[in-house]
DNA sequence: AATTTCAATATGTATAGACATATTGAACGC
DNA sequence: GCGTTCAATATGTCTATACATATTGAAATT
C-alpha cells in the first residue's frame, strides 16, 4: 500500500468517525505533510482522491473542508443501444420512423430558440423486438452535415457520436406513462410504464442536439457499482 | 489557460478528429512531454484529466490507449430525500410504517445470505404528501446496533448514513408498475408508474444493506449535468 | 507446444523547491 | 454604515529527479 493511500485510509477514519466531522476545515497541506512526515505532494495526492469521491471540498484561500454528505454519488454509463442490445447477446435492428414531423415530438423545440431543426423518430430492437424508441432533435445551425443525412440506415444517435463534439450534457432519467408513440412503436398497452432518458448536448454554449430515448421498462434497467476507496 | 489545459484541449481535439483514433496507443509520456515542451508531471495532469472523463485508459507498460467510446459517462447524485424534498421548499415529514415483516419486502433476504435481517418499511413525506416509499433490509451482524433501534423518528437512511461506513454500493434504477405497497402508501392506482431505486451497499465484502425507494413517477426525475473539458 | 523465467519498459509514486492566483478579512476612505 | 483596496494565505500548477512496480514479449526450459 502505497502511502498516499495509508493517508486517505487514515483521513476517511477520521471522517468517518467524526474527528473530522462535516464542514470541518481541515488542516492546510504543509501541516498535513509534517504531521504525516511526507512531501506536500503526497497529501495532493490523497486530498485529490478524497475530493474526487465528493467527500471534501477545497477552494482557494479557504481551505478543505469536509461535506456535509447530501447522497451517494456515483457514476452512471448510459450505452449506446446498441451496445447495450449486443451485450446481452440480441442482434441489433434499427429501423427509421420518421423525419421532419417536428410537431408530432414530445420534445420542446424552444430549447434551440429559433434554430432550424430536424427531427428524426426511430426504432431500435433486439432480436427484431422494438427495444428502444428514439426522438430527437437536432440543431443544423450546429451540425449542418445533418441536413442530407437521411438516417435511412444509421441511427442518429451513433451518427452524432462520430461527427459532434460536445462539451456539456444535461441528463434526465424518468419513469413516465407511455405515450401513444410509445405504445404504437414499442408494443405497449395504455399506461404502460416506460424508461425514459431525456438527454440534451451542447457544444460551446450552442445547444446540438435533444433526445428522448423511451425503452420498455420491463426489459431495461440501469445499473451502477461504485467501489470506492477503502 | 494552464498549460495543462491547453495540452488537454489537444489532446481532445486529437481524439475527436480521429488523429489518435478509438484503439490508438498514445506515445509514452516523455515522448509527449518533450512534444509540448513541457515536464512529465503536466504531461500526466493531462492524462489523468482525459482519463477521468473515461476517453483514455492508462496501464502500465502497456501505455495509454483511446477508449471506443460506449456511451455518455456522468456523475449521478442520489440524494438523501429529505434533503431533495427541502431544496424544493417542501416540509419533510417522516412516517414508519412497519419494521421485521421481512417476508413482505419486495427485496430478496438471499443477498445477505442467511444473516439475521432487519426489515424497516418508512414513508417520506412532502407537506404532508407521499412522496417516496423505503423499504430496507440491514444486516445486523454488520451493523449490531441497528437491533435496539426503533427507526420510529429517525429514518434508517439517515441513521445509517451517520454510522456505517461503506465501500462499494451497487444502485439500480428502474420504472415499475406501482407494487400493492406502492399503490397503498403513495396513493396510487393500479399500474401507475414508480421510479424506483435499488441500492446494496457493503463494506468489505459484508453486504450492510439492501433498499428500495419507490418515488410517484409524476414527481420525481433524476437529473445529472456535466459540464465536460474543452 | 506449453510453461517458466527474466529483463525491458511505460506508467505510478514520492520529493523538494518555486511560483501563480483566487479569496478572504481587515484596514481604509467616503 | 458601506464600499474599496490590498496584503496575507491556502490551494493550484510546474519542474526535475529518483525510484517502484505491474506487464509484456521474448528467450529458455520442460
Amino acid at each position: 500500500m502505497h502511502p498516499y493511500e495509508s493517508i486517505r485510509t487514515e483521513m476517511l477514519r477520521r471522517i468517518n468517525d467524526q474527528s473530522w466531522p462535516a464542514g470541518f476545515t481541515l488542516p492546510r497541506e504543509e501541516d498535513l505533510a509534517d504531521e504525516f512526515g511526507v512531501a506536500r505532494g503526497t497529501i495532493r495526492r490523497a486530498l485529490a482522491s478524497l475530493s474526487e469521491a465528493g467527500l471534501i471540498e477545497r477552494k482557494r484561500r479557504a481551505g478543505t473542508r469536509v461535506v456535509d454528505r447530501r447522497g451517494h454519488r456515483s457514476t452512471l454509463t448510459i450505452p449506446i443501444v446498441r451496445h447495450e442490445i449486443e451485450a446481452r447477446g440480441g442482434r441489433y435492428g434499427y429501423q427509421l420512423i420518421c423525419v421532419d414531423e417536428a410537431a408530432a415530438s414530445p420534445l420542446d423545440p424552444a430549447l434551440f430558440d429559433g434554430a432550424p431543426l430536424r427531427h428524426v423518430r426511430c426504432l431500435h430492437l433486439s432480436d427484431g423486438k422494438p427495444f428502444q424508441l428514439e426522438d430527437r432533435l437536432i440543431n443544423l445551425d450546429a451540425v449542418p452535415e445533418a441536413t442530407d443525412e437521411t438516417f435511412e440506415t444509421i441511427s442518429p444517435n451513433e451518427w452524432l457520436v462520430q461527427r459532434a463534439p460536445y462539451s456539456f450534457i444535461r441528463t434526465a432519467l424518468r419513469a413516465e406513462r407511455a405515450h401513444q408513440i410509445d405504445q404504437d412503436h414499442l408494443g405497449l398497452e395504455a399506461g404502460a410504464p416506460v424508461f425514459v432518458i431525456e438527454r440534451q448536448t451542447r457544444f460551446r454554449d450552442a445547444p446540438l442536439t435533444a433526445v428522448r430515448l423511451s425503452n420498455r421498462a420491463d426489459e431495461f434497467e440501469i445499473i451502477t457499482e461504485s467501489g470506492d476507496l477503502l
